[in-house]
DNA sequence: GGTGCAACAGAATGAATCGCTCTGTTCCGG
DNA sequence: CCGGAACAGAGCGATTCATTCTGTTGCACC
């Protein structure tokens, strides 16, 4: 059982798996209600590879959300446990969120499935993780204290909308305008904001699958 | 021919004109691709009553993003050629785009229906205005250097996507978060910004219509 | 009080889309 | 040469939606 040449089917088999999950993060970030095949084409493989896989759409759309999911929560757990200059830590993380482009799968994607048990832990902990990296944030006095995490979220969803040619173009820009977020962010602000940050309950509502009756 | 009452069916027609311009722009802000029911459900008129006035969906989705862009254009003419305070006239500029939601309409529609002659002339008219604004603000050197036109566009149209709770509190947050990028717009920058604004071509490519095969 | 018609509500239609299943094919391991 | 895992993609059935069609209503005018 040698691993590295993994010939034949097997081999096919593996490459597939990764093959389509990443067409899949492409094409239903690119627009959410794709058919399945557009995915299929994608990826370079036929419908029943999908299938294979998973049982159903949902569960596609279920486990893409649940990995980016994943990896934002781990995003925030580093920027929470980093060592040294809390302000550039805060930065870095914005901009591996912005890279990552993990809001953008879990704000287009929620609502187009019910969510798992797993989810709903993730997201709890994630919102933890959140308030202390805000936390974080105000005890080290880097950040405008009139800024709450409901505004880092918006920021980073507002940011995930914008798309502008190929992928790299669009990641290339966001991180652009990410600076200019990044530079009215820092402590001291020159102005007040007005109206009030988004509450995590604001937030909470998208997360109802779009099903039910008027 | 009194015009107060204007009564009966001609009273009826006439309201229900506005009535469903307004029904439609809010059905479509929010979902672009609604069925065109939900417009009629919303106006809470028939269907036939839009089948009247609009020879097609396609129609009724021009109309709106028309008035949307030509709403577009009064505004950036009217921050153009206003009196006093430059960068002023710009904050109550951005305000008021945001309120109007006129990117939301441009942007999420672009692409759905085939453009008239008209509209492309709106387009440069608005491009050359957007023109103007810029170098006054540059001119009056109360925008950072290093912002373009380009930017502007990426973060109203950012602004746009955020959506939260009913349409008052999706303004308001939006208003909350413009005031974010006004700080950070205001000369001098706190810092230098990575990567290039989005050009006009770049933004040209949206407008055509998505119905090409691969 | 009847008549024509503009304006309307909403059901019926026909075309398209899409998730999923099913049939047949390929190719590796033994 | 065989069994079956893995696959490609056509086909099916359900759903959705733009548009059309069938009445219905109430106003203006006689």
């Amino acid at each position: 059982m040698t691993d590295k040449p993994l010939s034949g089917r097997k081999a096919q088999a593996a490459r597939n798996d990764t093959l389509i999950l990443e067409a899949a993060h492409e094409v239903f970030v690119a627009n959410p209600e794709a058919p399945i095949a557009e995915v299929a084409k994608r990826a370079g493989v036929g419908i029943s590879a999908l299938y294979r896989r998973y049982p159903s759409k949902e569960d596609l759309l279920r486990k893409l959300c649940g990995d980016g999911l994943a990896r934002h929560v781990e995003l925030v757990q580093e920027a929470v446990e980093a060592e040294g200059d809390v302000w550039e830590a805060f930065c870095h993380f914005m901009r591996e969120v912005v890279a990552a482009d993990t809001a953008s799968i879990t704000v287009k994607l929620a609502g187009t499935f019910t969510p798992t048990p797993d989810m709903f832990a993730a997201g709890v902990a994630g919102a933890e993780l959140n308030d202390a990296l805000m936390r974080r944030l105000h005890g080290a006095g880097v950040i405008r204290e009139d800024i709450a995490i409901g505004d880092i979220i918006m920021i980073t969803e507002s940011l995930a909308s914008i798309a502008i040619g190929d992928a790299a173009r669009t990641r290339g820009v966001r991180l652009r305008i990410l600076e200019l977020y990044l530079q009215a962010l820092r402590a001291p602000g020159r102005g007040p904001l007005p109206g009030t940050p988004v509450s995590e309950e604001e937030m909470g509502v998208r997360w109802i699958p779009r099903n039910a009756k008027a």
